[in-house]
DNA sequence: CTGTTAGCGCATTCAC
DNA sequence: GTGAATGCGCTAACAG
C-alpha cells in the first residue's frame, strides 16, 4: 500500500513540468532529448503507471477495437467468447473504448476473406482475432503489422504472426487428456475411435490436428496397446453423416469409446440414443448448450472446456493494456486450463462467467 | 456503447445541483425529502452508477478491509485465497482501499477466538471471513451485524449469518464428484475408503461433512453396492497417524481407492509410496504444492480444486461493490466450480491466476 | 438545506 | 520545446 507516484511527482523529480511528462508518456513528440532522457530515467526508477481511469476522463480520443470472430449463437463456443468480451467491455466502460464486430462464417472461407479484407479500413486501434482459416488470417496480420496495429488472438494461435497477446489452450495436452479419459471410461479390451471433421483446411483444423497428435501420443505411452479407429462427422451433410456413422459402428462393433475432436459430440450422442445404443462412451470439446444437454442426460460422458468466456475477457484486458500502456509484455502467450466436465460437476460450470 | 449519464445530467434532470445528487448518492443527509425523491426517481430511471475511479480521486476517506483467514504459506489453499485477494487489491489500487490481515491458526480455536475478538475494534469498513470455527464466526458476525459492517465469506458459508456476499463451492456436489472419480479409478469389486480429519468441531468440519454426505449419496444412487470403509488422518500426530494408516490398510487389503475429504491426500500418498504400495488410487482436495507434486509423480490420482484464487479475487470485487455502490445484490451466494485435476491437465492449472 | 467553488490526476491547448 | 491554464467526473468545504 505504498503511496502511488503521480505525474506531478515525476515532473518534479525530472525537473520538468507535468505537460512534458505527459508528452513523453504518450510519445507525442516535441520534447528535447535531454528532457526525454531525464523523464524516462525517473519513469523507469519509479515504475510509474498512470491511472487509466482518470486519464480516460480527460482523454479526447477513443479507441476502436475490431472483434473478428465467427458468428455464433449465445450458448455456443464463439458465443461464449463474445460474452467474455462484452463482459469485459462493460467492466471497462469508463475507459474510452468502442468495439465493432467483423463477423464471418466459420464454415465459409469466402465470408472470412471478405470480412477480414475490410478490417484494415475500419480504422481499428486494435483487432481481436478468432482465427479459423490460416492463410486468410496471415494476410490480415501482415496488413496490420504494416500499419502498426496490434492484434490479439483468441482460441487459436497462428504461427508466423506477431500478436501482442494470445489466449488459447494447449491442444496437444488436450488430446492427451481425452486419451486418458477414454482409457478411464472404457474397459481395456474395448476398441476406441476418433472422429474429426470432414473438411480440411478450415475450421480450426490446426486445433484438431494438435489434439489428434496428443491423443495418439498418450496411447503410445501406455505399456499396452489399444486399437483406435478413425472416422469423421460432416456438419454440412447431416443425413449422409448419420448413415456413415451407423455404418461405421456396425463395421466396428468392438468400439466402446469415441473421442470427437471438436464440439460436435452431441451429434454423435443424439444418433446413438436415437438408435438405442447405450454402451459407447463419448468425449468431446466445448461446453455448448447441446453438449450440456447430452452430459445431463448421460449420452455424453465428458467434455473438455477451454474457458471461452475467460479468453474473451482476458483478450479485452490485454487490448486495454496494449493500447493504454504501450509496453510489450514479456509473456504474450497465455494458456487457458482445460477443464474436465462430467455430469457431476457440470451444474457448477453453468453460471460461471469470465472473471 | 450508449453514452454514460453523468452526475451533472442527473442533477439537471432532477432540477437540483450536482452537490445535492452527491449527497444523496452517498447518503450524507442534509437533503430535503422533495429533492431526495426527485433525484432517486431519476437515479432509478437512468440506472446511474458513478465512476468509482474518478470518485476515488477526490474522495477523502479510505476504506479499511480486514481479511480474517487462517495463516498459510504461499502454495497452500489459504495462501492461494490470499494471492487472489492481493491480486485484486493491486488491480483496484486506485480505489481508496486499505487492507489488514487478522490471521488465525486454523488448528487452534483459541487463536481464532483472539483474532476475531479484536476485529470489531479495528475500525473495519468491511470484513472478509474465511470461516473455520462455526461458533467463533457466528459471534463475530453478530457483532458486525450490530455495527452495520458488511462481511463476505470465502471458502465456507456459515448458516444463520447475514453476509453481503459469499464465494464457496457446493461441497455436497464435490462429494459426489469424488465418488464418481473413485468409481472410475477402481475396479467394481475393489473396496473403497474415506479418510476424514481426526479432530471434530474445527477445520472446516462442515465442509468435510457435506462432502461425506455427497459421496455417500453418490454410492447409494448406483444400481450396485460398493463397500466403503472409514478412517482418519491426524495432522498433529503424524507418526501415530502413519501407523494407524498402515494398520488400516493391512486390516483392509481389498481397499483399492481412498478419498481424502480434505487437502491432506499427499500425506497418505507419501506413506503409500514409502511402503511401496502402488495399487491404491487416492483422490483429495485442493491444489497445494504437496498435492501437485503427488499428482505429478502419480501417487495421487486426482484433485478437486475450488479455485481459491478466484474466491479471493471475487471477494475483493464484491467488497468494493458493497462499499462503493451501497446496493444489495440479488445473488449474494456465488458458487465456484469444482475443477477435476489429473496428471494430464495439471500443468495447465499451475500458472493460472484469479482473473 | 442548497448551490457554488476548489481541487484530485490527468490530457490538451495555448502562449511564450 | 515548454510551462501554465482549462476542463473532465467527482467530492468536499464553504457561504448563504
Amino acid at each position: 500500500m505504498a503511496k502511488q507516484v503521480k505525474i506531478k511527482d515525476i515532473a518534479k523529480m525530472a525537473g520538468v513540468s507535468a505537460g512534458t511528462v505527459d508528452r513523453i508518456l504518450h510519445n507525442r513528440g516535441n520534447v528535447s532529448a535531454a528532457s526525454q532522457a531525464a523523464v524516462e530515467r525517473v519513469l523507469a526508477e519509479t515504475g510509474y503507471r498512470y491511472n487509466i481511469h482518470t486519464s480516460a476522463v480527460s482523454l479526447k480520443r477513443t479507441y476502436k477495437v475490431i472483434i473478428a470472430i465467427p458468428t455464433a449463437r449465445k450458448g455456443e463456443y464463439w458465443g461464449n467468447i463474445q460474452s467474455g468480451i462484452e463482459h469485459a467491455m462493460e467492466e471497462y466502460s469508463d475507459v474510452n473504448i468502442e468495439y465493432e464486430y467483423a463477423y464471418y462464417n466459420q464454415f465459409d472461407i469466402f465470408s472470412c476473406r471478405n470480412s477480414f479484407a475490410a478490417i484494415p479500413d475500419m480504422d481499428p486501434s486494435a483487432v481481436i482475432i478468432g482465427a479459423t482459416f490460416v492463410s486468410e488470417t496471415m494476410i490480415l496480420c501482415e496488413k496490420l503489422d504494416q500499419k502498426g496495429i496490434p492484434y490479439i488472438f483468441v482460441d487459436a494461435v497462428i504461427e508466423g504472426t506477431h500478436p501482442a497477446a494470445t489466449y488459447s489452450s494447449d491442444q496437444h495436452k488436450c488430446g492427451r487428456i481425452v486419451g486418458r479419459l477414454l482409457n478411464l471410461f472404457t474397459p481395456r479390451d474395448a476398441e476406441l475411435a476418433v472422429f474429426g471433421s470432414r473438411r480440411i483446411g478450415n475450421e480450426r483444423a490446426s486445433n484438431s490436428l494438435a489434439r489428434m497428435a496428443g491423443l495418439t501420443e498418450y496411447f503410445q505411452g501406455l505399456n499396452y496397446r489399444r486399437t483406435i479407429k478413425e472416422s469423421k462427422i460432416s456438419v454440412l451433410e447431416p443425413e449422409e453423416s448419420r448413415k456413415d456413422i451407423l455404418q461405421f459402428l456396425q463395421d466396428n462393433p468392438a468400439v466402446k469409446g469415441i473421442a470427437v475432436l471438436n464440439s460436435r459430440g452431441y451429434i454423435l450422442a443424439d444418433i446413438l440414443s436415437a438408435n438405442a445404443i447405450r454402451d459407447i462412451r463419448i468425449i468431446c470439446f466445448d461446453l455448448t448448450e447441446n453438449n450440456t444437454r447430452c452430459i445431463q442426460d448421460g449420452t455424453l460422458s465428458a467434455i473438455i472446456c477451454q474457458r471461452p468466456e475467460l479468453q474473451g475477457f482476458h483478450a479485452i484486458k490485454a487490448t486495454i493494456r496494449t493500447l493504454l500502456y504501450n509496453i510489450q509484455e514479456k509473456n504474450r502467450h497465455h494458456l487457458m486450463p482445460a477443464d474436465i466436465i462430467i455430469k457431476e460437476n457440470l451444474p457448477m460450470y453453468k453460471d460461471i462467467y469470465a472473471e
